[in-house]
RNA sequence: CGCGGAGUGGAGCAGCUGGUAGCUCGUCGGGCUCAUAACCCGAAGGUCGUUGGUUCAAGUCCAGCCUCCGCAA
């Protein structure tokens, strides 16, 4: 099948490399554009253009795909199908009407449950044990297409955003292949809104941990949704602490967001009576440590109240 | 030249205004104890990232370099 690629990042890599290796002719990959990263600013090309690149595709990172110039460019390829992945843009309906098959999105949970920009992260975030990929037919809306097919998968108890993201890479890779493969066969689903529910996008100051107002399995949880970025964290004197790894720890009567220990491990107080101890961390501008080793050198002395600004 | 923090015995840190290094943990030895990861006593272990400079004297001041990290992107 003649098709051309959309993605961006690691995590769309998977996909663009098994449909290559699935005897798909890859005509084209678009990209956005390459961005200065890292302390240094320096100019980067995104995973999926480098990989692209490696196989001698044809790579376009426009910067919008309203000016009729990427419409030109694709009726001139004139794909079957288009296959999008994470690429951080959103298709225009003359675009969207181009293929014959239509655009084929990959979209990281069970639609149309956590529509929208981060999935993964709100799935384990919400406490969910059970998430997984969906091929959807792409329409205008976000995330809103007629489901294609779906594949589904166990989010382990200790299981991080970043390991998921790993695992769900491949699941994404193998139901594409699997979907464009069926693609003439299926009958697409429509998507029930009365179930819908929308995964903003992340932002840095929704990984505060507020200990005072979740319980210790909301703080587990939120560690391991927003690893490794943006990291959840609270302050210290002012100090940003990341929380890396936590694990919840029975009941107590103190109030919430008390420190309750701080010798040879570091547990607070939560909600209803829970406790969370924090395993792992990193204070700002070191590299992450026990919380022991932190303790070594920075002691919090028991009863210290651990607020959320 | 985007902003900032940091490199000190195995680990995490302190060491302000310069006079050869200290804390917590760990390690080793001994003791107490029915016993212990608990407690007590003791010991080992540091060319203070690197190069050069100022000084009678620098971890401590100055300059350059290397490395790590947080923010921002």
């Amino acid at each position: 099948m003649k098709l051309v690629f959309m993605g961006t990042p690691d995590y769309a890599v998977n996909t663009l490399e098994a449909l290559i290796a699935a005897g798909h002719n890859v005509a084209a990959v678009f990209a956005q554009p390459d961005k200065p990263v890292g302390r240094k600013h320096i100019i980067t090309p995104p995973p999926v253009k480098v990989c692209a690149q490696s196989h001698g595709i044809a790579v376009y990172q426009p910067n919008t795909l309203r000016d009729g110039e990427a419409e030109r460019l694709l009726r001139e390829i004139a794909p079957d199908a288009i296959v999008v992945v994470a690429y951080g843009k959103i298709l225009p309906k003359e675009i969207l009407e181009i293929p014959k098959y239509g655009c084929v999105n990959g979209h990281a949970s069970l639609l149309p449950k956590y529509r929208g920009s981060a999935p993964i992260q709100q799935a384990i975030i919400s406490g969910e044990t059970v998430t997984g990929v969906t091929a959807q037919l792409m329409d205008e809306g976000i995330d809103t297409g007629d489901i294609l097919k779906t594949a589904e998968t166990k989010i382990g108890e200790e299981e991080t955003a970043e390991e998921l993201f790993e695992r769900l890479s491949g699941i994404t890779a193998e139901l594409l292949v699997n979907t464009l493969e069926d693609i003439e066969n299926i009958t697409p689903q429509k998507q029930d809104e009365e179930k819908a529910s929308y995964a903003p996008i992340i932002k840095k100051e929704m990984a505060q941990l507020d200990f005072i107002n979740k319980t210790a399995t909301e703080i587990h949880n939120a560690v391991r949704g927003y690893y490794s970025w943006p990291c959840a964290y609270f302050f210290l004197e002012n100090k940003r602490v990341k929380v890396i790894k936590a694990a919840k720890a029975g009941n107590t009567d103190a109030r919430a967001g008390t420190v309750i220990k701080s010798d040879d491990s570091l547990v607070i107080a939560c909600k209803d009576g829970t406790a969370v101890e924090l395993v792992t961390v990193q204070p700002e501008g070191s590299k992450p440590m026990t919380a022991k080793q932190m303790l070594c050198g920075r002691p919090i002395a028991q009863g210290t109240v651990i607020g959320c600004e």
